[in-house]
DNA sequence: ACATTAAGTGATT
DNA sequence: AATCACTTAATGT
């Protein structure tokens, strides 16, 4: 376990830092599908993804749910960070695409080596900066690009994330995450099947265009 | 055999 | 692009 954390954090972090990491860091895994954090959550750990991929989703009112992007342990920053500073309450919904391993910071430690450390604080920057851009991303889609542009965005981005152009997840599913309903999707994925694009099964589909 | 779930399709707004 | 209504196919009990 010590092993990946200098892995995938050595490049950003000093040592003094990661041995601290090591120390206060507990490790939690969460299985594909379970919820890590749900909306109204109070967050008093910040998680730091040593492997695996999680989704983040902004619900509505009504439980309707939207994606707003994927984290991944190879990512720049590869955090949910956004949600989890300061005494706020999670605005966010936060499922485990794969089965995963997150390492739980206690808030404190956080606000302590942000003074203590410039790599810390340079990590906490760029994440912030990554996420922003990875929200406005998805403003982006959601007000000036199309339902067959947003689905094949979104196939995209979940093959890459999961290392498989086999993506089990079902029509319902997709719908779910885009915020539309479900026979759109099998529409626009018959498309896409006959455009070559996709091979569509029952509860799993083969992206062809990577 | 029957119920449930996933997916396909025409018609309407 | 959304909704309704209906069909078909696969899966579960």
């Amino acid at each position: 376990m010590n092993e990946s954390i200098k892995e995938i954090y050595g490049v950003f972090f000093e040592d003094a830092l990661l041995d601290e990491i090591e120390k206060v860091g507990i490790q939690k895994s969460v299985k594909a599908g379970e919820v890590f954090m749900e909306v109204g959550d109070e967050v008093l750990k910040m998680p730091l993804l040593l492997n695996g991929a999680i989704k983040i989703l902004r619900p509505d009112a009504n439980g309707d749910e939207l994606l707003l992007y994927f984290i991944e342990s190879g990512d720049t920053c590869a955090m949910s960070f956004n949600c989890c500073m300061g005494n706020s309450k999670s605005k966010i919904r936060a499922v485990a695409e794969v089965d995963s391993v997150v390492l739980l910071i206690p808030k404190e430690k956080m606000d302590e080596w942000l003074v203590k450390y410039k790599s810390w604080r340079n990590f906490i920057l760029e994440s912030y900066q990554s996420r922003l851009n990875e929200v406005l991303g998805a403003v982006d889609m959601i007000a000036f690009k199309n339902m067959d542009e947003r689905l094949l965005a979104y196939l995209q981005d979940k093959t890459k994330i999961n290392h498989d152009s086999r993506l089990y997840t079902t029509h319902h599913e997709i719908a779910n995450d885009l915020n539309t309903s479900r026979v759109v999707v099998s529409r626009l994925l018959k498309k896409l099947e006959n455009n070559k694009e996709v091979v569509l099964h029952r509860k799993y589909i083969d992206v062809i265009n990577l």
